[in-house]
DNA sequence: TACGGGATGTGACTAGTGTCACAAACATGT
DNA sequence: ACATGTTTGTGACACTAGTCACATCCCGTA
């Protein structure tokens, strides 16, 4: 692919919006391009981790299996997004995975470029700092909606991230199956099955072949709020 | 308080450890010095967020009251830790509120001053990435507990997370009531009893005066990883 | 030393969710 | 169109942990 495709890629989205010309030139001058199979794993769980990828396409998984092999899965990133920031940093293991859930490519940048960018752009860092202080915040509001909601209002907080802000109808940015959508919000395939056959008997959702479409917005959010 | 004293308490802490004196200088100038009572917060959930505070002395609880007047406390913070950051970076409201749980003093940096100390010190935005690194690390991993383990383990994490690593008798940083670790732990304070007591039959805790004490610590460490 | 408020211990009951089991629907490739 | 695998729908049941209701205990203070 060619230097100034990437480049435009990469400035359609938040993080590199405001990049200099010559940020995006480094950045893809020192970066790998990389492409994978719906399936594949772009980040393992485990691995040391000495480079960061980008997402230029497609979507991918973040997941982490428990020790008792539960899986949970952290998030979905869409293009633009930074994955694997965090080893990198601390210089500590990968604690999660991410998988691609179709094919998708994505710029990989070891940690000798990436300290080398960070050294030679300083607005570099401080456009992470806030990629990862809003991670945090979304970390923190999983927290607390796993404690304090029940499996209702948490469902319905997890559609609310799925959906997309001026979707035309409703429609999620991922199709995921139940048992996805479980793993996501924290719930049994059946017990989302259930949620969702209620939902869509009061309008609130429509289920049509596996897909999810969001009705009723209005009330979704209020779900999300509710005393239980 | 002069300013060299602040500075030898800042350089003993992890994230300033490695500061040249021109930054730790740099931030005892533009911090404001603060005290607080115990009980009183210094940091409010709704407010915006325009400054910083790095701990200098004391011990702070970090909660959220989420929309259902369920209380959950995300960490516990002592001397050294940098708090707030995040609705300084990201511009957002606080979604949390820290507590002193005892007299406690701290830095206040405000958003003008953090941006230029930023600007001026490079390594202090690395040194920023890698703290907010290890955050993301610990709020994932309380995810992969709270999802993944029923209430023993999850516990057991707990108050591995709450233990003093070189602790001479397994005593806990902190000596949290029974409510209090049901709050951090996201269980009700019978159940913590309940598990406490059982463990303590088991010569795994001891429960003296309502001190927590860990007396196994290879037990809890393998009951934190176990299938249920 | 008596009092009062908070923290702890414990039983009985209940609600919310997971698990298991299976049937039906759908999708995919040959 | 058929066969096979995956996803979805649904009932019955089990179990974890929360709630409620008290009895106790501990500790600082009047």
């Amino acid at each position: 692919m060619k230097a100034d495709e990437l480049a435009s890629i990469l400035a359609e989205h938040s993080l590199f919006a405001d990049c200099d010309e010559d940020e995006l030139a480094d950045l893809i001058l020192r970066g790998h391009f990389m492409q994978y199979e719906k399936g594949v794993e772009l980040i393992m769980q485990g691995d040391p981790g000495n480079s960061l990828l980008i997402l230029l396409s497609g979507n991918a998984r973040t997941s982490m299996i428990a020790s008792n092999g539960h899986e949970v899965v952290l998030d979905y990133a869409e293009a633009g997004q930074v994955l694997g920031e965090i080893a990198l940093l601390d210089g500590g293991e990968r604690t999660a995975s991410v998988t691609a859930i179709e094919p998708t490519s994505a710029l990989s940048i070891t940690r000798e470029a990436f300290e080398e960018i960070l050294a030679k752009h300083k607005n570099m860092a401080l456009r992470l700092l806030k990629v990862m202080a809003k991670r945090i915040r979304t970390a923190n509001s999983m927290i607390e909606g796993d404690r304090a909601y029940t499996s209702g209002p948490r469902l319905a907080r997890y559609l609310l991230r799925l959906s997309v802000v001026g979707a035309e109808e409703g429609r999620l940015k991922l199709d995921l199956s139940q048992s996805e959508l479980g793993n996501f919000a924290g719930m049994s395939r059946e017990h989302i099955n259930r949620q969702l056959s209620a939902w869509s008997e009061g309008q609130i959702v429509a289920v049509e072949s596996g897909k999810v479409r969001i009705l009723d917005h209005a009330m979704l959010s209020h779900i999300a709020e509710a005393d239980s």
